[in-house]
DNA sequence: CCTATTTCAGTCAAACTGATATGC
DNA sequence: CGCATATCAGTTGGACTGAAATAG
């Protein structure tokens, strides 16, 4: 019965958490205020309700860490005046090198959770969450198509698809 | 930065915890009335440090879901009179048949995390996590060697191991 | 009217901290 | 005394619900 595998996930994935959160303390951040930092980064400016569903949290919930964001001056908010309920959410420059910074601690926490398993392994590993993960949350839509930061090349373009 | 396999982990395991809670809040339980009551029953009568730290949370926390099944009539305390600030706790009658009832719903949330993967994926995963969690969260001590008890007898604790 | 997006108010399980009592 | 076990009180970050406000 201790064997589920569901519970096996559960346990491993927060004590992962836990090693993460560690070093954000250590810069005054909490999970959600790097992942949503990331995201945008990554896909450049979003829709609260994108953002929130593909990091499988609450719009509510959202609203609040983009809150703390824009308090702190690493992130802010426009209306899209195409269609004037939709928010957008990016980085600012502030924001954008804040997360350069925090890029070796994160590596290195990764790094950690990892340790037991060699490169091969940790591919593997990679791999077989990633579709446990896709099966369990499947794909997101609603993403906004945006380049991402003017000032580096788009990484990922087939990420940014229109929904249908 | 999205790609980061710790969070990749913790976003995982709380899609799969969600599916574990989603079959237990049909019987009126939490996660960790289930895992402790699982626990009991693998390892037989425990004390209440050592289940905290084998299930990797926080004994204040673990004193009071033991409390809920007591109260339920799914447990019992017994204090060890060999060092009487142990207290043991083991499963009644009625917990043991109530686990056994709760066995096809738990199996079946486990089949659907995995879903995704054929039985030799699930094994590479299962071994994969499995050496990843013993390294985040290393070996509990304290764990008292009592047999499973299908009796209600208490055994002398005589066989605790000690922890070094 | 209906739907999508955002926002707010509040609840709840889980994670964690600190202090205290008690027995070895 | 120190140390380990158990317990209690409280806080915090996170998960979730319901409802309102706004705009298409």
């Amino acid at each position: 019965m201790l064997h589920l595998n569901a519970y096996l996930m559960y346990a491993t994935g927060k004590a992962a958490r836990r090693r993460l959160t560690e070093r954000l303390t250590a810069h005054n951040l909490r999970l959600w205020h790097l992942m949503v930092m990331a995201l945008v980064a990554d896909l450049g400016p979003q829709m609260k309700t994108a953002l929130a569903t593909r990091l499988d949290m609450n719009p509510s919930d959202l609203v609040k860490i983009v809150d703390d964001l824009v308090r702190t001056g690493r992130a802010e908010c426009l209306r899209d005046e195409a269609d004037r309920r939709r928010v957008l959410v990016r980085l600012t420059p502030e924001g954008r090198s804040f997360l350069e910074l925090l890029d070796a601690d994160i590596a290195s926490a990764d790094d950690e959770v990892l340790a037991p398993l060699d490169e091969r392994e940790r591919e593997v590993l990679s791999s077989l969450l990633r579709r446990v993960h896709r099966h369990l949350e499947p794909a997101p839509a609603g993403v906004v198509r945006t380049r991402p930061a003017h000032d580096t090349a788009p990484r990922h373009p087939e990420a940014a698809r229109p929904q249908h």
